[in-house]
DNA sequence: CGTTGCGTTGAATAAGGTCAAATAGAGTGG
DNA sequence: CCACTCTATTTGACCTTATTCAACGCAACG
């Protein structure tokens, strides 16, 4: 634990950042939550849990205890079949909910695992339905929030049932690229976190594939690739790709 | 509102049945409600809307007003992408809730379409979540429901991203199988309402292949097919089926 | 009794997958 | 800091699977 560094009970406050005074917030809360409101939500989210790369934030299987808010970091979900087979799910980044998947079942149906180190927020579960109990906006705002989860599965639905490889790969940039604006970072560089592998996975390939198409953007000047580090040079011509080969159905 | 009966008291009964007497009960609501309880449920939920085969439910873009859950009848829903790509995300049946995906934006974001004269009560969704605020249950078993969909839809995401058409197909025969038998039907013989063109929208595949895969499931003696007509000779090998060209990644 | 929509089947084709080999990087221990 | 290892990635050649295109059958319906 390298949080406590000895003798000085110095950093409580910082390593303890409220939801109130987090950056996030936007993501996480709803807007126009009174002071009151935001005390309690503050009580609500029970402490940081930092996950280190390549850890598991939770298994498949294991009990629903507590959603979880990412604050730095990048994880991803996986789903598991019987048979050993095994498909990422999503990419997750910071402002985003996890866990969701459990509260049908009270468990966990997917293995959330840490591509990069991270930090998530707790939120117990019995508390937020509590919580939510008590202040309408933030019922209001889970609700929301789940169901966005459905209407971005679907999707990624779409994606895999009727786009061809090269779509996909250029929707799966877009997606992240926009994702990194909303959070302040440049649309048209960053690094990817997961492997080739693991996109294959997740948009339904193999990872000889996602290299292949990444080598042919780079050949026409789309985008540039360094390993995992990714400039996007014609976002229009990207967007351009995703509908091109659309079946005429 | 029928709920308010004129001069003759007659059927209105019959067409207002209320969700307390409601044979599909358990699959809508949860249990343990008392009678308060179920008296409230019957206030909410608001009449009962017949949709002819071929009609939609709702439409993409439109605003939330009601979730509808199906009490008898058949309903696909399909997302859409701007290029004018569309796909079936999911077929519904008695017991089913429609409408979760247009809670993030109040707008729907699917088209739902009958594939069979189908009967829909109609659950205004504002006073769903002034209920779900009175009765505890009753807002755990919606978070549950919701949540169901988000893991249903990772199913879908396995299949489509890590399933041959084989698989694909037996898969989803199997589903089908199990969501008749969970109602009281025969989990080896049932109607498909859809076509093929719609089953391969939803599994990914072409309605060739569908139409081929079937074909072949009969050859072998797995299924009988006439037409739309589904029998389901040897569960066991459908079942055998799945994951066996796992790939072995 | 033709029309129309749905389903089946065959042959040719294309898109990805598989296998294999070479290369590049990141992390580790000396 | 360098050599070494291990993993990730790239690329090529070949193969499998599903798609495409096209023809035909069948049933419902006016």
């Amino acid at each position: 634990m390298p949080s406590h560094l000895g003798l000085t009970p110095i950093d409580v406050n910082r390593l303890r950042t409220v939801c109130s005074k987090c950056s996030l917030r936007e993501l996480c809360l709803p807007a126009g939550l009174d002071q009151r409101e935001l005390e309690a939500v503050d009580r609500l989210v029970n402490r940081r849990r930092p996950v280190k790369r390549g850890d598991y934030l939770y298994r498949a299987g294991s009990e629903l205890q507590s959603l979880y808010a990412i604050r730095v970091g990048f994880i991803k979900s996986c789903v598991l079949h019987e048979d050993g087979r095994e498909q990422v799910a999503g990419f997750h980044m910071m402002g985003d909910l996890l866990g969701l998947d459990a509260i049908s079942s009270n468990r966990h149906m997917c293995d959330a695992i840490a591509l990069d180190d991270t930090e998530v927020c707790e939120i117990p579960f019995a508390v937020l339905e509590q919580f939510s109990h008590d202040i309408p906006s933030l019922q209001q705002h889970f609700h929301r929030i789940m169901s966005r989860e459905i209407v971005r599965d679907h999707g990624v639905m779409l994606l895999l049932g009727s786009m061809r490889a090269e779509e996909r790969l250029a929707a799966f940039l877009l997606n992240l690229s926009q994702r990194f604006a909303a959070r302040g970072y440049s649309p048209s560089e960053f690094n990817l976190r997961m492997t080739r592998e693991e996109i294959g996975s997740y948009l339904g390939l193999k990872l000889e594939t996602i290299s292949r198409v990444l080598s042919r953007f780079h050949d026409e000047g789309v985008i540039e690739v360094r390993s995992k580090l990714i400039r996007i040079v014609k976002m229009d011509v990207l967007r351009g790709l995703i509908g091109q080969h659309a079946c005429q159905t």
